[in-house]
DNA sequence: ACGTGCTTGTGAAAGCGCGCACAAAGTGGG
DNA sequence: CCCACTTTGTGCGCGCTTTCACAAGCACGT
């Protein structure tokens, strides 16, 4: 069964450029952080590191918040892009597995930017049950619907092996959480509504590795050498 | 331009379909671990959670190892589609900032699939240097270029805090390494020629929030507003 | 041998994203 | 006030991606 993912028609924003607000909500908050009250659409999306007119493109999305011949404020327009990704709200956040990854991102130091908040570390093994990990306890898995109900979760971090992924996601789910990242290298199978991020290692890794390949290939022999290649 | 209408299997595959062949590699080896000898484009496709057109075309570009009427023999696709990912040979893989992220990522099992082979962690911090990581000694970063060169080091991986990514990278790509996995939340500046791939997580989170405050608002058929807070 | 039933492989069309290039709009100097 | 300069916002075309729909191809039962 082949259900469509969340991809309603989005009236707003471009989904790349949503993916892309982040970034420069980041480049924004570091000239921020240097004073630098201005900036033109140039320079930051050489900190970005994109085209420019690109950059324009999606600020223009928001609203026209640039002034002709000046450029951006930076303040003015960290406060829009904050609001636009709804930063401007606490998140809640509960990880299950904390394992190796867990721990990393449990200490992923204020989660990245502000606005997100962990609310609750859960584990199935009685070893890691009750332990402290980045000052707070963690609990056995069988708490999940106490914990996104007592806490108002509303986004689910699952970094547990392969095999536990999918339940828990449907725990996740039934407890009412609708936005899920899923580092488990499995497909999760979620219905209608449930927003699913999938962050996979390896496959990053298998993608750099074709690339390198492909170089590799034409270095040697220039020109597409497509002989010696068929396997009997 | 000289005319070259046929040219079935060029050496180009969509960008896109790279990025989903390890998802449909996994797959595959799931279902091979189960015994199963064949499959059809449309199980696959829901397997691998994708339109199964989708799958067709992007196996198409392999060349056509399908059967019509039957499906997809399953371990000849794991073999055609591992050696166009550059699996069949062996990728060595240093980690730089062994911090929370670093351990997680060198106990990453096998690092995903075969064919990843970690040969080297690197610090600067004195504490972590000398202690052993997944059966691995932590190095001190002045010996970047040691182990590029003599373990033969492909790919970088760079864990560190922000502040010391670039220069890792840069080190990295000096001492000759052009594939480069980044979890530093910055953007990298390297030369032509080196491919750089980023992990975010903070920014996996806020696309989740954009989102979910999204459809918060179609909900409740209300504004999001910072008055509207549950904190009861 | 031959039809029936599946499944692949692929034109064709629609959709999306990107970047050029330029008009519009604002600034500052004289 | 006017002009030269800077920078934004966007119309437009191009190329990549996705999806549909169907002809071609293969297996199997009769």
């Amino acid at each position: 069964m082949t259900s469509r993912p969340p991809r309603p028609r989005e009236r707003g924003i471009p989904e790349a450029t949503v993916a892309r607000l982040p970034v420069y909500l980041r480049a924004l908050q570091a000239l921020q952080d240097r004073g630098t009250l201005t900036v033109s659409s140039e320079h930051l999306a050489s900190i970005a590191g994109v085209n420019s007119a690109k950059l324009r493109k999606d600020l223009s999305h928001l609203g026209s918040y640039g002034t002709r011949g000046v450029g951006y404020e930076v303040e003015y327009l960290v406060y829009q892009i904050s609001r636009e990704l709804g930063l401007t709200q606490d998140w809640s956040v509960a990880i299950v597995g904390i394992g190796n990854l867990g721990r990393a991102l449990a200490n992923y130091g204020g989660f990245g930017t502000r606005g997100f908040r962990i609310a609750g570390l859960l584990d199935a093994d009685p070893a890691v049950v009750g332990k402290t990990v980045a000052s707070l306890d963690v609990r056995h898995i069988d708490n999940l619907e106490d914990v996104v109900r007592s806490k108002g979760v509303s986004i689910g971090v699952i970094a547990t092996p392969s095999t536990s992924a999918q339940g828990v996601a449907s725990r996740f789910v039934e407890a009412g959480v609708t936005s899920i990242l899923n580092f488990a290298p499995v497909v999760l199978n979620v219905p209608e509504g449930v927003d699913v991020r999938k962050v996979d290692l390896s496959i990053e890794l298998q993608i750099l590795a074709f690339h390198a390949q492909r170089r590799a290939d034409g270095d040697s022999g220039r020109g597409v050498d497509r002989a010696g290649l068929e396997l009997t």
